[in-house]
DNA sequence: CTGAAAGCGCTTACAG
DNA sequence: CTGAAAGCGCTTACAG
């Protein structure tokens, strides 16, 4: 068994409160026994037992990510794994562990994350990605949990942070206007997320802005590479194919020149491709690709430095919009 | 503030105990009193406090995977998020929760693990890369705490799941030969790690089988695409070039290929470049990568069984060796 | 089948 | 500057 509190009390001759005051850095303590208690904590290999500390403190200096995938589908993206690296990164700088939260369906993502804070495994969540109607958001303000939202959402007025994706999809569209483009078509992820409902938005709008009379193509399919090509073989079907594609993900995108180049399409000649998140991989396709670079790395680090000042300093929650940028490779 | 085991206790009109029986489902509690107090429970919109369970109880059903590098730097490779996933899987059909350590020093690292593990804050770690000079492995045997590594000790006979890293560097560098390659270069990860001493020996092993004489050129760099290009330009100013390049890591490769690709040179024809782990990316580099496939899910996914198997069976500790694979794409 | 009591290992007013 | 006591919210022998 571990040592106690009380053991290194008794080691050290004074009583459990003095040795919980020093682990706390209590300045009221005076320094020959502060000195000789943390002359006990060592002696005894003392580490103070996390959950007794936390039900007596009512907090855990733990935040969870929510990731609402199966583990399976989370990591195959590379999103997920550049915006891990952000948190962690934060969370290490500020002395605070991370928690991973996964469930592959939405009535499991409720009950896991209401767990989780509820039940004190945890102080606050970050949420990885916003439904349209979003009963994560409703459940988690009904119960009064601090949390940030990566993305917006439609109803409420909470802490997030975010790209502006109307925009940045309105500027991949315009590129693709100006690029003289006559068919634009748009792969979306699933329309149930506010993500894509923006994204889409902006392809609209900057569609309509051109004074071209363009016409709107939109499909949708998921966030995979196999998402992306079948979405462009649906394409690759209509009676006029499209000649531009935007993506609303690198890793669809992917998919979509897979298939071209499959198909003998030359691309950006006979179709130019377009996607979203400069996911690392993306500068070293082949060609390479043209992406919206939302930063995703800030948007993790961002995310939980919010939550934890929101944790530690009780600061109001922000709403914070992450730059985005069109970085124009070879596939446009 | 939440609803605790009294607040259900009063609601339902039985003691604190016998709610506590239910929530374990404990069958000596009658069906009527069973139901009565779910239906408390639902009503209060209980969630038992993890805490408070985990103190009383001594276990958390949390296991901790712990990545000897900083945040920043373990998520730029595919390997982590690949192992994640695994790991996550897991987790996620045994009702274990995930906490992530990452620590870019090695004190610090031994300091985290005891932390969380004394701590309570988690039963287990899985240990995702192994030094040579394995402080962390003794420290956790001196403490009794239960781990299992991702990859093997040198010096202690423990939990491990790991390929069988001298044969697969074998198969690499065997395969260049009979190509014909008469100067193979080995770029290594950090020579700290057993992993790369296990590939070194490999590679070395392979040359020496060879009737031809072949020349050991060995280099090391960091697990980067940036360690990569810096290696091949090093291994490009020698006197005579090499002809073919075994990298430690697909990563690595691909800084190789784009150094390589930068200068002109053909691949495969003036240089034949081999990779290890399959990242999901290396399909599709262009040339598509050969490589060593090591089943980085499958690393993942047996690591946290075994764990959870240990924890919850003390089911003795197994070594599990994961079948790798030659890939043979276009870079060979 | 159920309850009262002690215990898990901390923290924190309250006294002195 | 330090200690005794109560409390955080559970579980689990021990009785009955």
């Amino acid at each position: 068994m571990s040592a106690t509190i009380r053991d290194v009390a008794t080691l050290a001759n004074v009583s459990p409160s003095t040795v919980s005051r020093v682990i706390a850095n209590n300045q009221a303590i005076s320094l020959e026994t502060a000195a000789k208690v943390r002359g006990a904590m060592v002696r005894l290999n003392y580490v103070p037992n996390a959950n007794a500390r936390s039900l007596a403190k009512h907090r855990t200096k733990t935040i969870a990510l929510t990731i609402a995938r199966s583990a399976e589908e989370a990591f195959a993206n590379p999103f997920f794994a550049e915006l891990l690296r952000g948190i962690a990164s934060a969370c290490q700088q500020r002395d605070y562990k991370l928690m991973l939260s996964m469930s592959s369906n939405s009535d499991w993502e409720v009950k896991d994350a209401l767990q989780m804070v509820k039940g004190k495994q945890v102080d606050g969540l970050i949420l990885s990605s916003v439904r349209a109607d979003d009963f994560l958001v409703e459940a988690l303000l009904a119960e009064q949990v601090p949390f940030v939202l990566i993305g917006r959402s439609l109803k409420h007025h909470v802490a997030m942070v975010n790209n502006d994706n109307i925009d940045c999809a309105i500027q991949g569209t315009r590129h693709l206007v100006e690029r003289g483009r006559q068919r634009i078509a748009f792969i979306s992820g699933p329309r149930d997320l506010v993500v894509s409902l923006d994204r889409i938005e902006g392809y609209r709008r900057a569609l309509r802005a051109s004074s071209r009379n363009l016409p709107e193509l939109v499909v949708e399919t998921s966030f995979t590479t196999a998402g992306g090509r079948e979405a462009m073989a649906r394409l690759a079907s209509l009676a006029e194919m499209p000649d531009a594609i935007v993506a609303a993900d690198d890793v669809i995108a992917l998919g979509v020149i897979h298939w071209l180049k499959e198909h003998g399409f030359a691309i950006p000649a006979d179709v130019a491709v377009i996607g979203f998140n400069d996911d690392p991989m993306s500068a070293f396709m082949q060609p390479a690709l043209t992406t919206l670079r939302i930063s995703t790395y800030a948007l993790g680090f961002e995310s939980a430095r919010m939550l934890i000042d929101m944790l530690e300093n009780q600061s109001p929650s922000e709403q914070l919009v992450i730059p985005a940028e069109l970085i124009v490779r070879q596939t446009t």
